[in-house]
DNA sequence: GAATAGATTGTCT
DNA sequence: GACAATCTATTCT
């Protein structure tokens, strides 16, 4: 079956068709491909968080708030959700769990694999910077994603995820909600441990 | 290193 | 009309 054994299989439907709590821990040390542009761009996804629909009161889709933008999370799972965040940069969302349930695990950070030049022009940074995509709106700039992709299908097209190696995981609370009361602090942020690539807060000492 | 302010617009009250 | 799942430059220590 394998033409190449350099590239792995891209996740299929029934990865995303669970808890959005679980594919958000799963996701990290998977490959996060882009192909806007006709060009490649491949991060391995270190951080992510996870939003759980109706009773989460940091996601967008609390109360089962059903609008033009959070359409998508309603829909199958496999798909992009990706919004505007205050008003100049996008955020990357896969949808997960099953139709009618309204959740969704948010990208915050990848690690650059391939393309990075690319990724670098695009941000506007010099090669070798090392913050091209540690932060949401940073790696939707650095893959090249905005709001054309919104409910793009990510088993096949010019945005995927692929299958990588496990990797150890820590979860810790999650960032920018503080409006949410209770909800913010719940464990639902999850970074691959020790990695250097993930957004915001770093250890202090190593 | 840490803290703070300003940018800028889609979305909802 | 207010605010947002953020980023950057600037200021201070």
């Amino acid at each position: 079956m394998g033409l190449s054994t350099d590239i792995p299989p891209t996740l299929p439907q029934s990865f995303y068709r669970r808890s959005a709590l679980i594919v958000a821990r799963e996701c990290i040390g998977k490959f996060l491909v882009s192909r806007v542009g006709g060009t490649t761009t491949v991060g391995r996804i270190v951080e992510t968080e996870a939003y759980r629909g109706p009773d989460d009161a940091a996601a967008h889709s609390y109360r089962g708030r059903r609008t033009p933008r959070t359409e998508v999370m309603f829909g199958p799972a496999g798909y992009a959700y990706v919004f505007v965040l205050y008003g100049m940069h996008h955020a990357f969302n896969v949808v997960t769990a099953r139709r009618g349930k309204p959740e969704a695990v948010l990208i915050r950070a990848i690690q650059p694999i391939e393309g990075v030049p690319v990724m670098a022009r695009r941000r506007r940074l010099p090669v070798g910077h090392r913050s091209l995509a540690d932060g949401p709106g940073k790696l939707c700039q650095a893959l090249g994603i905005t709001k054309e992709h919104y409910g793009a299908d990510l088993t096949q097209g010019i945005i995927t995820i692929t299958d990588g190696p496990r990797a150890p995981v820590v979860a810790s609370s999650r960032v920018g909600i503080d409006y949410a009361g209770e909800w913010a602090n719940k464990p639902w942020r999850f970074a691959e441990r020790g990695s250097v690539f993930v957004s915001k807060v770093r250890s202090t000492s190593v």
